[in-house]
DNA sequence: ATATTACAGGATATTTTTATCCTTTATTTA
DNA sequence: TAAATAAAGGATAAAAATATCCTGTAATAT
């Protein structure tokens, strides 16, 4: 997702190969994640020469923390420290409290990141997509 | 751990089975993990009749950041969240400091997170060890 | 001393996650 | 309209994490 937010108009489009070694992820895995985008309505997909994939409406204006929640699930953000099955304000575990408060740290975090805040530090050549 | 912090004194020794019990975990699963904790220092195990395990001196005294390294590693405080094999300050990945801020808040409230802390909400009857 | 209890640890099995392969389907361009 | 390109998706495989089994060894109590 970030590596497409770089793209440049005009060239906006990439195929599964080049946006699997841009990230240095192996192929067909990283097809795999393509379809869950292009499902969840993030990614659009072409088929056919010069096809790809390239950022939806939808994709371009979501959150990391949807993007995240669409590949991984979200049990990131609301799993128990402690792995207990019901773990509330109810029933609490030992660190419900204190691990709350990260979950919601780490939520929040991905809530207020776009994919352009993490794109533009690509494009300046800040940070980096892969090794 | 923490069960065994809430083990009154006079009685702070308990088996396997009352272990895994006590944390809804498999026995032998349970024992595994034991051991690792035994061999790190952080238990005390006796063997036959009426033997168990304890918390040592030394696992008393560990925070809970400590027991987690013991068990899984420290991927966890010092992993990167894009997965980039090599990430730093020199080389960061588009998400470096602001999920370093998550990492270091996670990493803080273990090492100020003692099993006292954990325990003492456990006997007090607020919080609970299993489902 | 011996029988019994209980942890230690190596070997093995199961499950889940990660990754690949291959056929099908859609699209483009010549 | 045919040939080529590229994603879709089902079936399969490999690797990693989770869990079990079983034999050995140490300690206790009778």
């Amino acid at each position: 997702m970030v590596f497409l937010a770089t793209l440049p108009e005009g060239k906006e489009r990439a195929g599964v190969k080049e946006i699997a070694f841009a990230v240095n992820s192996p192929e067909a895995f990283t097809g795999k994640i393509l379809q869950m985008l292009v499902r969840e309505n993030l990614l659009l997909s072409v088929k056919g020469p010069n096809g790809g994939f390239l950022i939806s409406e939808e994709g371009r204006k979501a959150p990391l923390y949807k993007i995240v929640q669409v590949v991984d699930g979200d049990s990131i953000f609301t799993g128990c420290a402690l792995g207990l099955q019901e773990c509330s304000e109810k029933h609490p575990c030992a660190v419900h409290y204190k691990f709350k408060a990260i979950r919601d740290h780490l939520t929040g975090m991905m809530m207020t990141t776009s994919l352009q805040d993490m794109a533009s530090g690509i494009q300046a050549g800040v940070s980096f997509l892969k090794t």
